[in-house]
RNA sequence: CGCGGCGUGGAGCAGUCCGGUUAGCUCGCCAGGCUCAUAACCUGGAGGUCGUAGGUUCAAAUCCUACCGCCGCAA
């Protein structure tokens, strides 16, 4: 087994509890350092080394795995089969011909589409209904080779990066399974070619994919792009107010408001509720939609400025009353 | 010694740079009033060691020092 983090770890427990002592080793990244701080509670789970040694695995930590140590841990395992799950870094030709049965990749897309280190999210940015997880046979190319099993999963509207992540990941395990156990009769196991013309790419996401572009439409940010950089990076923007310096706000959760406003709004505008005298709410001026005279608003339900907890709306606006010349937007203002 | 933000009644903030009268605002809570009624409106009320400790000063939420705690970024 090989693999790193939340999505690889139901796998690895699946293929412990189902083919125990057969799993003869496992390749993680190397444990991050610094983590006694505090961040080491968060993002992390269980951790792949600790669930290994719990087991009595071999695990093997090496930097890079394309290195010559890093290849003489793998092959001192003597492995028959490898299974990758978001392992993170590029098998090299040395590495794939160590196992002799080849190596299996669980990767968190319907490929063709998707194919990269960050599936998930682009599949939530995409604006798709459902997703999937593809188990492939690995080669040189990236995601590229050919599909052993694929099954597909509808994105709930709520679901985000974070969320979607762990329903692939729990899918992924047990079809993960079901492909060890192909490979356990013996026989050659088929797989099926990827279609060229399809082919899209989910490249790394970088924290910058996370700053908020208000000249999109609400429906986008809201739908895609805030849900897609949950957890990491966090959809953020800068609130902007008059003789303030800006603050950096993580928007956690918004909605796109039924009613539109005018061209005379700028996008990132703050303004109160247009309906009423409560001030109940965070409405935003968004992006033009179909080149009308009017602009999508997002209704801000939920945010975190920056050293502060996540809060409501409401609970922002009882310490931020909205006044003129309120907005969001880039660090710096055009 | 990685960078930065924050700690002020139950919640969210202002005030701190440029010390000085009753520590203010938007809510919540309690009591009463108006109303067919309300998350609306009016009146009154309770509730604060201004994170902790020390220092400077006639005087500290405010300046200095140390410490504790929370959070974001970077890894």
């Amino acid at each position: 087994m090989m693999g790193t983090g939340t999505f690889a770890e139901p796998t690895f427990e699946a293929l412990l509890s189902a083919f125990g002592g057969d799993v003869v080793g496992l390749v993680t990244q190397p444990e991050r350092d610094a983590g006694s701080k505090r961040g080491s509670t968060r993002q992390t789970g269980k951790g792949m080394g600790t669930i290994a040694t719990a087991a009595g695995v071999a695990v093997a930590q090496p930097e890079s795995i394309n290195t010559p140590e890093g290849l003489e841990q793998l092959r001192a395992m003597r492995p028959d089969l490898l299974v990758v799950a978001a392992y993170g870094q590029i098998l090299s030709k040395d590495v794939l011909s160590t196992p002799t049965r080849g190596t299996i990749n669980v990767h968190a897309s319907l490929l063709p589409k998707y194919r990269g280190a960050a599936p998930v999210a682009y599949a939530i940015l995409g604006g798709e209904k459902q997703t999937g997880v593809t188990i492939i046979k690995v080669t040189p190319g990236l995601d590229s080779g050919d599909m052993i099993l694929q099954e597909s999963l509808d994105i709930a509207p709520d679901d985000t990066t974070g969320t979607l992540e762990a329903k692939l990941a729990a899918l992924g395990s047990r079809m993960a399974v079901e492909a060890v156990r192909k490979y356990q009769t013996g026989g050659p196991v088929d797989g099926v070619k990827q279609d060229p013309m399809l082919v899209t790419k989910a490249p790394k996401i970088k924290k910058e994919f996370g700053l908020i572009d208000w000249t999109k439409p609400a429906e986008y940010i809201s739908r895609c792009h805030i849900p897609a950089m949950q957890p990491w990076p966090t959809a953020y923007t800068y609130f902007h107010r008059p003789d303030k310096k800006p603050m950096r706000v993580i928007i956690i959760e918004a909605d796109e408001f039924p009613v539109r406003c005018n061209e005379g709004f700028e996008p990132g505008q703050v303004f109160k509720d247009p309906g009423g005298r409560f001030a109940t709410s965070l409405f935003v001026a968004a992006g033009v939609t179909d080149g009308g005279e009017t602009r999508s608003v997002l209704e801000i339900s939920e945010l975190q400025p920056a050293g502060k907890k996540k809060m409501t709306a409401v609970e922002f606006l009882r310490g931020y009353p909205i006044v003129e010349g309120m907005r969001f937007g880039p660090e710096v203002l055009a």
